[in-house]
DNA sequence: AAAACAAATGGTAGCGCTATCATGACAGCG
DNA sequence: CGCTGTCATGATAGCGCTACCATTTGTTTT
């Protein structure tokens, strides 16, 4: 075939092609319903049918009824990756926890996401598995998200992740402690939870006190009660041991760290454990081995988690507002959000001692 | 001042505002740094600086480090609004749950969230409140951020949900119970699993046996177990009286379970609850009222939570791989994402009978 | 040596929506 | 009656990125 003489199909092309200014390219993926096809079947423009949908009030009745009919009609489904584009903004909140397991982390989760909800704001979720490195990943991936709020546990980043988040202008909430942080915070004061427990202790007559937690560098929160319970001790003129566990807060190493205790501090009349699961695990061990409670070992915990509450004897313990302060946090954030003053950048949701008769 | 004679100042306007064909807006909100800027420092073009982020091995290495470089150097963010609107792709995976306060889900998404953060891809995360209207709500509002997949718990939608899924051209995962779904199924046979502790009950020779369930209408999957759990007691020649609770389950309503099982049914022998926290709850309870567990009264519960091993006696459990199924999901998700081929749509994770000493 | 091919890069045109400005209609007012 | 102000609507031009094609250069094949 010589390549003088094109075949039909070529020709064909050759002959239609220059009709277009340009070769008329077509990328749309789906067959999904767009906006202006909606306006056009409302017989309105598309900033129009834009309107209706978002500002309801700045259009005439007759202009919205007609879009929202022709809405439910052709099933439109909005794209908010395009709208966000277009207004920079999303109405999604970030939110990074360290931990999903942990059930603290959870319940706050949960206060957030039903505050943020019924806002009509959405939740992406991000785990750094208390790694702060991770936790930078995980910020700049949201923050390419244009997210109209971030909500992180903790107030300690990585330098990287300070700058990045330094320079960001939208909400920063950081929660959980509280403390001076990059922009707002709602949380309790750990080292003040750690003292009042430790009070509660010395008070009850206990002498030999040991203050049990799991991976403190990274649950650095317990390290922190820690803190504020070997303050009081030292005050009064006591030691305070130490004793920290290799595996992540459970159950099972509860009843591992009260074995621990007793091997390696037999005179130990009290054990503060850094959380609930810990203080049940071992309180429930205890029992399996005969022990009572507190006559044999006093035991105390940290959150107030329900089991804590149905174990006989009742766990003493801190109550720490968890779905509150998701839900503080969220309301505070939404204030922030639409415009309002901030009035106090520091929420303070404090805690409750709660002593049951384990100690 | 004659309006002939405009000050130096409005001419200079007027005479610099033809030199642009129509007024040149300014949009761009934030100072952010764009592709365009790490192009022009990197000496490349726009679209060769994306390559070298997304594709990195269809530029030069020469071409790839300068691209890196001015990354770093800029502090450049990638916005991926403007990237999912542009290919249609957002790495996004919405997950939708009837729960948080249920540990359950929460592990569930614990696997999802481990799997699937992994291999890049973020959650968003959606909570129905065992509400279908508000799955469907949801599922409108994640469609539209152009997920890449979604993820919900269970086999039941409202129509309007069922619909838009089933014209939606993205892999749709449904977990927790197993059954024919829209796309990709993994879970495990409720049923089933109901027949087997009931079967389990009735070889330890319990006859009088109730079935414990908390708004068995919303937890439909604790009502399948029942349905299980009815059908081997009928086989049996047994009746199967069914006690529903009206608050979600936990370890108080357990308690409550049980004092209502003893007040209405007192020859009761054996209690099988839905889960193991009403469970677990109904055993503290047992023993605070000095019942004998299993003498005076049989205790079995469904999820193998940590909680009902530590419990003396151990509770008996059918133990539900939850996070196993979170993982599984991911995976097979992330199969199908990436192209391959889908062997099997349905997944039966399984479950296991766990015989603790509470029956 | 010419032709065919692959690899690297770039120009262009959107993705679907909304911010911005412009316009037309209509009321109020001196 | 013209002037200003409000309200509803529309035309236009992006938001920041990537798909699509085209182009260039270097490499292999016949």
């Amino acid at each position: 075939m010589s390549k003088d003489s094109p075949n039909a199909d070529s020709r064909a092309k050759n002959v239609t092609t220059p009709a277009l200014p340009n070769n008329a390219r077509q990328r749309r993926s789906s067959d999904q319903v767009t906006l202006s096809q909606v306006a056009q079947a409302a017989g309105v423009s598309p900033i129009t049918a834009s309107r209706a949908l978002n500002y309801p009030d700045k259009v005439s009745d007759s202009a919205r009824r007609s879009v929202l009919q022709a809405v439910e009609n052709l099933g439109y489904v909005p794209n908010l990756v395009a709208g966000s584009l277009a207004s920079s903004r999303s109405r999604l909140i970030a939110v990074i926890v360290p931990s999903l397991i942990n059930s603290v982390f959870v319940e706050v989760i949960k206060g957030l996401q039903e505050t943020l909800e019924a806002e009509g704001y959405q939740i992406l979720l991000g785990n750094t598995d208390y790694d702060l490195d991770r936790e930078y990943q995980l910020v700049r991936t949201f923050l390419g998200w244009s997210c109209s709020a971030l909500v992180t546990a903790g107030l300690r980043h990585n330098s990287a992740c300070h700058t990045l988040l330094a320079n960001w202008d939208h909400p920063i909430m950081e929660v959980m402690e509280l403390g001076k942080g990059m922009d707002l915070n709602v949380g309790l004061d750990h080292v003040a939870a750690g003292r009042c427990m430790a009070s509660h202790l010395i008070d009850k007559g206990y002498r030999h006190i040991v203050y049990v937690g799991a991976r403190l560098a990274q649950d650095y929160r317990a390290s922190m009660r820690f803190d504020g319970h070997k303050a009081v001790l030292k005050e009064k003129g006591f030691d305070a041991p130490l004793l920290e566990l290799d595996t992540l807060g459970s159950l099972q190493a509860g009843a591992e760290g009260l074995a621990q205790v007793l091997a390696q501090h037999p005179h130990t009349q009290a054990i503060h454990f850094a959380n609930d699961d810990l203080a049940a695990g071992a309180l429930l061990a205890a029992q399996r081995q005969g022990l009572n409670v507190p006559g044999d070992i006093a035991i105390a915990g940290f959150n107030g988690l329900p089991l804590g509450q149905q174990v006989t004897p009742q766990l003493t313990t801190i109550l720490s507002p968890r779905e509150e302060m998701g839900r503080l946090a969220a309301k505070e954030l939404i204030r922030r959000l639409g415009g309002k003053n901030v009035y106090r950048r520091q929420h303070d949701v404090g805690f409750t001692l709660q002593i049951g008769g384990s100690t």
